[in-house]
DNA sequence: GCAAAAACATACTACTTAGTATGTTTTTGC
DNA sequence: GCAAAAACATACTAAGTAGTATGTTTTTGC
């Protein structure tokens, strides 16, 4: 059962491009065993349905993604306000997979499909859920550590910061150029030094 | 020519609440005209086609309301970070039109049609930037007053503001409740007060 | 009041869509 | 080696889609 396994995950790592580059609702099945030369036969053998591929891009794709190059950097003993910007700058600025002009495949997938699809909202939530507390908890970190201050909420700073994220990659997808991200990570900066 | 006026006019506003609500390329012609209740016929000839009337939606309907509902509080001559901070809680707590479940309208469209048509991308340049000139005016007027610091770049704290905005809209779409929107305007106005 | 143009109405087309029915091939356990 | 199940292939369906062709009604200018 190891072939079958590779055609599941090409199908499942094929979508997933197309729909963030085309978005979840107009990129077709048609399309993607077109893209994945794999027939139709075979994409409905390995889902119920369209609903459950996507489901399965977020939790067998994105996941495991999120807590790799999302979550790790927040997972370090470096200073916290420097981890986060870091983190920021690597994901806008140098991130090889992420286009500027397709943003960000978790806030496409919530604007798109969280009226729609009531099993997406669950699964974008935690998805987003993991990566706000595993930034809570490095703020939190870095007050007991003495290095932010303490009257700081960590819950609202951290919403505060990924607003800003999703936000900026919105713009950037209407700007189709990474210059707009520059003045947004300056800021960035200099807020997150108010913290310390 | 005062009836045909006000069909058009129907038309554009019950598709812009559908579009709102469901998303543009989810929004069929049959619906829109299924409950506007006007014909196929009288749809086509108030418009070329459906992108035409995306594009009436952004030009006649959207861009007046920008410039009430969004620049308007933003030139005024009271204190620019109370007036920014006031424009975002009236936006996101009690405006009546917007709703957190379905996100900012701008934001919605500029994720689902930047990469579809260029069209719309240039339309919705034009509306965010209206916006964006509007908060640099005020910043740089407070700078004038010496209400807000000279070194203060105002191109990059109204994208960082900005940002937060379209962002914050995404989390509620995916919490759909208000209530996410309070640490984020708590920490806006941590954020602002840094500015003085 | 009446022709011409504007405004609207209805029936249809060509195409795309998700999903199914019914096959054939490949792999697996024994 | 061979039956049974897993994995894939092909042809089709039913419903929806944007847009058109061809009307009829209403408004307008004179």
């Amino acid at each position: 059962m190891k072939k079958a396994e590779a055609t599941r995950l090409t199908i499942l790592e094929k979508a997933f491009e197309l729909i963030y580059m085309q978005g979840y609702q107009t990129t077709s099945i048609d399309d993607i065993i077109a893209t994945t030369k794999v027939t139709k036969g075979a994409f409905y053998y390995h889902f119920k349905n369209k609903d459950e591929m996507g489901l399965s891009i977020i939790n067998d794709l994105l996941k495991p993604t999120l807590a790799g190059s999302f979550i790790g950097p927040l997972q370090t003993d470096a200073d916290p306000l420097t981890a986060i910007y870091n983190l920021m700058h690597n994901l806008l600025m140098e991130n090889e997979f992420l286009k500027v002009e397709y943003g960000c495949p978790a806030a496409n997938l919530t604007h798109e499909m969280t009226s729609w699809n009531a099993d997406f909202n669950k699964a974008l939530n935690e998805l987003t859920r993991q990566w706000i507390d595993a930034m809570i908890d490095l703020i939190e970190r870095g007050k007991t550590d003495g290095l932010i201050r303490k009257d700081v909420n960590a819950r609202q700073a951290t919403m505060f910061v990924m607003s800003g994220y999703w936000g900026i990659r919105n713009f950037g997808k209407l700007e189709r150029s990474k210059e707009v991200y520059l003045p947004y990570l300056n800021e960035l900066k200099n807020y997150l030094e108010t913290l310390r």
